[in-house]
RNA sequence: GGGGGUGCGCCGGAGUUGGAGAGCCGGGCCAGACUGUAAAUCUGGUGUCUCUGACUGAAUAGGUUCGAGUCCUAUCACCCCCA
């Protein structure tokens, strides 16, 4: 595994890279589709390559773990042969769901308790064992067990949580040294930052994150309700410190207008549920601005989703046809709609990329920002 | 042709023993939310108007009554049974 930084923007922070892995390369900056349950949802895998030309996807752990399990997982040989996904993908380590899922957990110094949200049944998710599970499932990028803070949380909790999560952090690093891939690859670990919305703890916990010296550096905490003027000061304060021969990973980001200022910001790696979560929800991402596929004004509109996309079926069906399907519940429909929003996504960071190799990202970026960040004119 | 039953919101259902419904549940429809996925989910709206308040409304037209969605008469529509 290694990190080439092949350029930095002259007008922004912004960088263009290469993260090479086990299985295959990366170019950076990078959006990466989250596949939660071993599948980007309402998306193939061969979509997700032809389509999308996504380079590498998510998987979670905690929910991994509870279905279909370890033993499956395992017998299937990993990860990666168990969804027929043969690029790059990234474990989260289930700190996620240590925010989401706060009424059926509980933490510890030792860990946490969790309920499972299928059958309720109880379950202790240590630095250790996370690190064990993430190793059976395989994945080429492998994150450290954090709590990931709320929003709005008071400094006090702010600071025992960071300084617990740095403590976590090191047993996963020693955890991480005594054991080895099951599949005969290199997995790394990817530290994460926290310290919610207070830059002096940002400050703190980057410093540590920083000093552990490890490939990739992840910034958590973040994009869990606060002011976009938040997270980007967070990310600006900890960019700073972080060291710029290593990508950065902001994590749960964003929106594509986020995905733009934070790539000027430094940050190289994102992943994030909003544009599958939204495409089933009915709200598009388009080169042309934000689609409400379920209004009425598109019911007659018979223009192509997207004539710009990546993805055929964006230039080959109508808003008209979209919007019946998502309006009729058809699988169809949602699926349509994630494969148009990741193949935004995913071409959106290519052109970001580019433009940052050509040194015209700063302009391209504001020229860009005000149509794909307002609603689509009929 | 005869007998019986039922009619209110865009639709279906519940309910109203003559005592204040713009009013319950579900669906549809309209809009909004969603950021390391307990999310094909959730929230709100859905008679009219000059909209902090009014007005109209229980198939249609009459009637009884202090008061009618409820009782009576006629008409219309639909359903069931008989011929």
């Amino acid at each position: 595994m290694s990190f080439d930084l092949l350029h930095t923007d002259p007008s922004s922070s912004a960088r263009a890279g290469i993260l090479h892995l086990p299985h295959g390369d990366i170019e950076t900056p990078i959006f990466m589709p989250v596949g939660t349950a071993a599948t980007v949802k309402a998306v193939h895998q061969q979509e997700l390559k032809d389509q999308v030309q996504a380079q590498i996807i998510l998987g979670n752990t905690y929910h991994l773990y509870l279905r279909p399990g370890m033993d499956v997982i395992q017998g299937a040989g990993g990860l990666h042969k168990f969804n027929n996904w043969n690029l790059p993908i990234l474990t989260d380590s289930g700190g996620y769901q240590v925010y989401s899922m706060s009424k059926s957990r509980k933490i510890k110094e030792e860990g946490v308790k969790f309920r499972s949200h299928i059958d309720g049944s109880l379950h202790m998710f240590t630095p250790e064992n996370v690190m064990d599970i993430q190793r059976q499932i395989g994945a080429d990028i492998i994150m450290a067990f954090d709590e990931c803070t709320p929003y709005p949380c008071d400094e006090k909790y702010a600071t025992r949580s960071m300084h617990m999560t740095h403590r976590w952090l090191d047993r996963c690093i020693a955890r991480h040294k005594e054991t080895v891939g099951l599949y005969g690859y290199e997995q790394i670990l990817a530290p994460i930052i926290q310290g919610s919305t207070y830059p002096h703890l940002r400050k703190i916990s980057a410093e540590y994150i920083a000093s552990r010296d490890m490939p990739i550096n992840a910034i958590g905490g973040l994009s869990v309700g606060e002011p976009h003027a938040d997270m980007y000061d967070m990310t600006a304060v900890v960019t700073e410190i972080l060291p710029k021969e290593k990508p950065r990973y902001l994590m749960g980001v964003g929106t594509p207008a986020n995905l733009l200022e934070c790539i000027a910001l430094g940050i190289d790696m994102f992943d994030c549920v909003l544009p599958t979560r939204n495409a089933r929800h009915g709200l598009l991402y388009t080169s042309q601005g934000i689609v409400h596929i379920r209004n009425e004004k598109w019911k007659h509109c018979f223009d192509p989703i997207d004539p710009e996309s990546s993805a055929a079926t964006s230039r080959e069906h109508t808003l008209a046809y979209l919007r019946h399907l998502t309006i009729s519940g058809e699988a169809l429909g949602a699926m349509i709609a994630s494969l148009q929003n990741l193949s935004f996504y995913l071409s959106l960071v290519r052109q970001a990329r580019q433009h940052i190799l050509d040194g015209t990202f700063t302009t391209w970026k504001s020229s860009i920002l005000p149509i794909i960040s307002n609603p689509k004119a009929i």
